[in-house]
DNA sequence: TGGATGGCGTACGGTACCGTATGGAGTAAT
DNA sequence: ATTACTCCATACGGTACCGTACGCCATCCA
């Protein structure tokens, strides 16, 4: 059998997926004009050669990177939202958190180059909206799962995370030593009852 | 005397202020990769011989758009933030309601593409920072002068700009028809006292 | 063991830029 | 009229890309 060769080759982790992957990379970094094929191959190591086998064109790896992306917001969009009755009000701060810290810099950095993306692509256009909808919706049933009416759980769930993305948007860790009490405070006010 | 031939040319606004005007329309429409000095010039109809004759190179082009950017949005933040007695509710209204209409979509434009060029530019972030900071103190005046607390006006500054710029982010049209509603809501929520 | 196929390298043409060097037309000053 | 200056055109070299054509080699399969 041939079943012992199937991770002999180091380099065979260069399947599509493997340039997805490093595309990502480079959009959190660059933004849409940095996944380029010829910097990506430099970056394995190989010529793009390899890279116009695994994809018809450099379009082929752009709808291939929403794609994974739209998919891995939606996992963690329900890994974040089943609503644990007695504890949305703990798990609607930690959305709010989870955008907010300064960990998950690479997500933050990926999700406003998606949406900068989103603003001159329709096709990126389309997966923030389908991304936006589940957001927006899981939260709603967070909302509405504490007795917040429906009305007013719609809009909360638009000003949180509309604040969260907007919040990565500005420099405000200068604005004032306190900046984590006021975080708190703000947080407070989008979740409270 | 030569006073009369001033204006006597009808291209000569094609001074260096020209250029600029020019470069934040492509920055609104395009971003930062979108000021590209032959494009620019090929949409005046000249060359960029005319260019490198107003500028030093592209960097130079970029420091006076930032500039002027800049110098604009400061004007702007004090036409729209001076304190009127008993009319502070309204005030903050307004500035929300600036920057989620679809009107004002070429501030919007820019607003965004200059804090997105400045997550990888040291010389935006540092313009972005200095408008954040004119922007949030001169709403934390407009709430203090309707009685809120210093802090509490503070994080609601901060709210209503983070929310303000995230909303733009965000492709919430379709997400109810009653979207008008619920962000005449959300402004309440931010304003109130 | 010969041929098919997967995976990649090489080489090329083409485009879109940046920046420089230089010339040239028009105007202003002497 | 000569000079000088302003403003722009032309021409060039260089870089960084995209996409294609084609060739090479290792592996698999009959």
């Amino acid at each position: 059998m041939t079943m012992k060769l199937e991770n002999a080759r180091p380099r065979a982790s260069l399947d599509r997926n493997g340039w997805v992957e490093a595309a990502i990379d480079m959009l959190a970094e660059q933004g849409v004009q940095g996944m380029r094929v010829e910097v990506l191959a430099k970056n394995f190591g190989v010529t793009k050669g390899s890279f116009y086998w695994h994809f018809k064109d450099r379009q082929d790896l752009f709808t291939a990177v929403l794609e994974t992306w739209r998919d891995g917001r939606i996992r963690d969009i329900h890994k974040q939202s089943v609503s644990t009755p007695g504890r949305e009000h703990e798990q609607l701060l930690h959305l709010i958190d989870v955008y907010g810290a300064t960990r998950n810099r690479r997500g933050i950095s990926i999700e406003l180059a998606v949406r900068e993306w989103a603003r001159r692509d329709a096709q990126a256009a389309a997966v923030v909206e389908e991304v936006d909808a589940w957001r927006l919706e899981c939260t709603r049933k967070l909302f509405v799962a504490r007795g917040v009416p429906d009305d007013e759980a719609k809009s909360r769930s638009l000003l949180l995370y509309a604040y969260v993305f907007g919040q990565s948007l500005m420099a405000c860790e200068s604005y004032d030593p306190r900046i984590g009490d006021f975080k708190h405070w703000i947080a407070e006010l989008i979740v409270k009852p």
